[in-house]
DNA sequence: TTTAGGATTGACT
DNA sequence: GTCAATCCTAAAC
């Protein structure tokens, strides 16, 4: 058995592009329980939010028209948006809607339920370094993808997967895995806003030890303190 | 050209 | 609970 056939064993059949072709917020609770698989490594999402178009969501990075950063999101659906932030992170969104309409959901957090070894190196401070296993503190399994920027390094996205169609058989896809029944899904307001926070776009299973702990969005200060 | 601030995380009190 | 790290983006000037 190849590595596609052991993913699809726990991962179910890759879901196609009609899936993406749906407003964010109803694809985003349908991606709860879904999986999401890079290679040899597979999560199980567990925490999602969903994103609007121009004009429509102040809190999504499309609010104010077409840019060079967000332009993935003007695409076609089931291509993978990533984009930089604080400087030091990345975080991954699945492209939801036809060209020109400009939605994602944010993948949050999830379950690694294959390639663990790997995902928990990806995770590692230094993991580069002459100190691995047993040398550096390990992360629990289910912090390996509990938050978006983790979920990120886990599945060995970086910069470069921008664009990438996750629809066409390549490396990066999305798995049926299994829907989670609409009793077990919980709603709220999306997480680290700074605006359109009020809208309950986040989703999460109702009780799973990988959805990431709510932070409220708190204006950084800049510059020295004075006086 | 300058500047504010971010779809976060990990360390620390 | 607080805070710094760190660089990119887009809006303002």
């Amino acid at each position: 058995m190849g590595e596609r056939e052991l993913i699809e064993d726990v991962a179910g059949a890759p879901l196609d592009r009609d899936f993406f072709d749906r407003p964010s917020d109803v694809v985003a609770p349908d991606l709860l329980g879904r999986v999401v698989v890079h290679g040899s490594v597979a999560v199980r999402l567990s925490e999602v939010e969903a994103y609007g178009g121009p004009g429509q969501d102040p809190a999504s990075h499309t609010y104010r028209g077409r840019t060079p950063r967000n332009s993935v999101m003007f695409g076609p659906p089931g291509h993978l948006y990533v984009y930089f932030t604080y400087g030091m992170h990345f975080c991954a969104n699945l492209v939801c809607m036809p060209a020109g309409s400009a939605s994602a959901v944010l993948l949050r957090a999830g379950e690694v339920i294959a390639g663990v070894h790997t995902a928990r190196i990806r995770r590692m401070p230094h993991a580069d370094g002459p100190d691995l296993e047993g040398l550096v503190r390990r992360v629990p399994d289910r912090d390996l993808a509990r938050g978006p920027a983790r979920l990120t390094v886990a599945l060995g996205l970086v910069r470069d997967h921008n664009g990438t169609d996750c629809c066409s058989g390549g490396p990066i896809r999305a798995h049926e895995g299994r829907p989670v029944p609409s009793g077990q899904i919980r709603t709220g307001p999306r997480t680290g806003v700074s605006t359109g926070a009020e809208t309950p776009w986040r989703f999460w299973i109702d009780g799973d030890p990988t959805v990431s702990p709510y932070r409220a969005h708190i204006p950084r200060r800049r510059g020295r303190a004075t006086s």
